[in-house]
DNA sequence: TAGATTGTTAATCGATTAACAATC
DNA sequence: TAGATTGTTAATCGATTAACAATC
């Protein structure tokens, strides 16, 4: 194990590789090279065998490395080797959609309460789920210990929300709001927007 | 006008910084500097500068870059000062949600066509479409010229589902299965998985 | 004019790749 | 053993930052 600080770019990776180790592991594969898994993510073997040894020496020369204790490192590595409760902000048809994503679960997470403020939509079920009042959110999140959310408002309403998530002890927040929101340096963001992720291919289009 | 190749890392900062200011915009600003951009999507103001530099010189010495005037270079650049047609394949929870997003049409793209090859699903309505048969996609998709497409079926599916639309001449794929996918170097993926962006985080957490 | 901010250069910093000894 | 593949080093490559002359 090293002690140094691991680059971010590196941390985005080990997902990547977890989540190609466990589709080989459902077809039946025990063992992979960084060859073989570099084929399969698009990132070359040297990069996959540098990024893999900034955490041990989890492989066998001549051989590569087992699937089953790759995949248990890096969950180690990336704490989902553990369930972590997610709250959902917004009951439109993206809250919707990730209140019953099924790809959650074996990938270390669940959703546990879906939020709204529009009264149409409190006390309607979505899921499992009974959405519940954004009035009442803070107070929820806090209580349940909750720590990681996924925004699905309007951009408008983004920021406001993130403040009261941050507010709540929540330290991770997944934002599919068009709109960058800001929050203090010990909580995590990622953005989802579509319409950038498309923006960012037609440039080689024409 | 730089005619040397622009590094993809700055194509992908691109998009951040036009939905920024089409956020702005929307406020009623004018003008705008590096410095404040890049308060809002978190990236430093030389970055900032540098990069819009490679495609000519938009700002000027002391007040700035003309908000407006910015989006349409950028718009220019990022090839979304027209409306490109997207189709949607998988009519589950995500593709209708994304089939009836409103976030694209001021972006640059609007959906087009759902596919589903489950019976129960093809012919019922989705947003404004009726969701058509994948066995028809290929022939669909190539008589309209369609160049860009979002895939929204299980993991198990999706390369296959990526194979024929790469066949019908998709260039551009935005892919939301949990699995990496593989296409010829003239095709463009991009990914978004929920739960790859979470662990990103949860590494961070304890 | 004085103040502000760009565009650009050079320096620094960080990431990727190639190569290979070690070893399973 | 012979072949394969790791972990690691050094070299290369690329990206970011700091600084400032130019100029609006």
């Amino acid at each position: 194990m090293n002690a140094d600080k691991i680059p971010d770019i590196i941390i985005g990776r080990l997902p990547i590789y977890l989540r190609a180790l466990q589709r080989m592991s459902e077809k039946g594969m025990k063992t992979t090279s960084s060859q073989e898994l570099g084929e399969h993510v698009g990132i070359s073997a040297a990069q996959i065998r540098k990024d893999i040894s900034q955490f041990g020496e989890f492989g066998k020369q001549g051989t590569g490395y087992s699937i089953p204790f790759l995949m248990d490192k890096l969950r180690e590595i990336l704490n989902v080797n553990k369930m972590w409760d997610v709250a959902v902000v917004g009951a439109g048809d993206m809250g919707h959609a990730l209140a019953r994503y099924q790809g959650f679960k074996n990938r270390g997470f669940q959703v546990v309460m879906v939020f709204d403020n529009d009264a149409s939509k409190i006390g309607q079920k979505v899921g499992d789920f009974v959405v519940e009042d954004t009035n009442k959110m803070v107070e929820r999140i806090h209580a349940a210990k909750i720590k990681m959310a996924m925004i699905t408002v309007p951009a408008s309403a983004a920021q406001a929300v993130a403040d009261r998530l941050v507010q709540a002890g929540v330290k991770a927040i997944l934002n599919y709001a068009p709109v960058s929101i800001n929050v203090p340096n010990d909580v995590h963001v990622q953005h989802i927007d579509p319409s950038t992720h498309l923006q960012r291919m037609t440039y080689y289009l024409d």
